[in-house]
DNA sequence: TTTTATTATCGTTATTCGACGATAAACGAA
DNA sequence: TTCGTTTATCGTCGAATAACGATAATAAAA
């Protein structure tokens, strides 16, 4: 089975995208906290007219981190789990480094110049 | 120890945004693949302009994803692999729930209106 | 059919982003 | 000092984003 770490750098770049607003964060928290979805309430949480909820909605939305479902007049909303886990992978592989190659500095490589690739200069 | 998951909104959103451009998402990998850090290579493998390349490292770099060491004339980059663990946090409380609650979709909650909480409308 | 409640869409405005070329800065080497 | 190499910064332009109010759409309920 695939975990999906693979995914070109545009898919992990919109992924990121939908995260990359506070108001987007809040909204995923929200969901997370719920065992079940909500619906417009999110718009009272949030704190943002309801056209900026619904548009922040509708862009995560589109990335596939949530999905709505209609019922009356309200939308149910909930979290894609899945929609997340290409990032998560990323993110993972780096942690992993941290783990092994770890400095206390949390940098990937001793910041020595002499540990640095050098390419040298390639006179193509 | 605090593994950080009770980041701001803000600061999440902040790391996010960091991770939101291919490019970006493309010096990562390229980094993470490395043991060492590598100068201004990158620029020749993102195949953008310098100066288009400098400003997403600064981007970087001001996100504390990235640190860049001065060289001779050359800076050595690496990865700050501790910067994206606040991130990550958020991300692991989704693939938790994911796997507790986990419907095959993926999706946090079955999608039956019954399952929605239902604010009913605070009357205030 | 009309009303009511909720959400989506539209139009606007201000701000930010992404990319580029040109240029400056830094500094070892000649 | 001057030259050469690498990186950062500046200025510009077009595109995308974020926010809002106003309005349209939807469909159950009256």
């Amino acid at each position: 089975m695939n975990t999906e770490n693979d995914l070109s750098n545009e898919q992990l770049a919109t992924i990121a995208k939908a995260l990359a607003h506070p108001a987007r964060i809040q909204i995923i928290r929200l969901l997370l906290s719920k065992t079940s979805c909500i619906g417009g309430e999110i718009t009272h949480e949030v704190g943002l007219a309801q056209s900026t909820v619904s548009e922040h909605l509708r862009i995560l939305k589109a990335a596939g981190v949530v999905a709505g479902e209609i019922e009356h007049p309200r939308v149910c909303y909930s979290l894609n789990l899945n929609s997340l886990l290409p990032l998560m992978s990323l993110l993972q592989l780096v942690a992993d480094k941290a783990t092994t190659v770890a400095g206390s500095d949390g940098l990937c490589c001793p910041l020595t110049p002499q540990s640095c690739d050098r390419p040298s200069r390639d006179q193509e």
